[in-house]
DNA sequence: TATTTGCGCAATTAAATGGTTGCGCATATA
DNA sequence: TATATGCGCAACCATTTAATTGCGCAAATA
């Protein structure tokens, strides 16, 4: 668990997705967070690191306690790979134009 | 190289996302596909069955050739739920909201 | 102060992943 | 017809992944 670890291979996992949206409406725990899965706390705590070294999650300490959050800022890497793959997808057309254009 | 076999999975592999640029622009075989990467014939064949397993790809037979080209309509669901989790995000403040409200 | 609780970290394990090589089949080409 | 080419499939291998278990530390509670 260490080589890969980006923005696409950390939402690859259904159970980061979920933790994700979780997140997304509430910062929690790594216990509260658990306990909406069936899963133990370390397995969960796991995919918090992975979530975390990408830059998904940002944490505050309170006391013993640790309050994750989701970090959407990082999410705009995905949309916009997204976005540029749309745009590609759009524009075969006018390639296709170049291309008949230079047959001539 | 069974199990899973989702979009999600399917967009984490970088080599992946590039074959889907590739294939945005135009129909490719698996030959033309391994040219413009230093990777074999045959794994740029995975990775194609990877991508068409989850209807990423249109394969289009001339021939012995075999030209493949994405399919912009499964991406529809990364794109949901990048929208869905923005919503979340969004609404968490009402959410906040809603609590003080009934803490008073 | 003694005990419990919340957490991250390290070691282990089973399964999945990405890659290679070798094969067979169908379609082209000589 | 004989050979070359394009391709998918199966077997195999090294690495990565997701999960478990056990641990130690710091903060809370008795």
């Amino acid at each position: 668990m260490e080589a890969r670890r980006d923005v696409y291979q950390a939402i690859a996992d259904p159970t980061r997705r979920a933790i994700l949206s979780l997140l997304s409406l509430q910062a929690m725990t790594p216990n509260a967070i658990a306990e909406n899965f069936d899963c133990s706390r370390q397995a969960v705590s796991k995919h918090i690191k992975v979530l975390s070294d990408c830059h998904l999650l940002k944490q505050k300490q309170k006391g013993r306690e640790i309050y994750y959050q989701f970090n959407p800022s990082k999410m705009k890497e995905v949309k916009k790979w997204l976005h540029q793959l749309e745009q590609l997808w759009e524009s075969r057309f006018e390639q296709l134009d170049e291309v008949l254009k230079h047959q001539k």
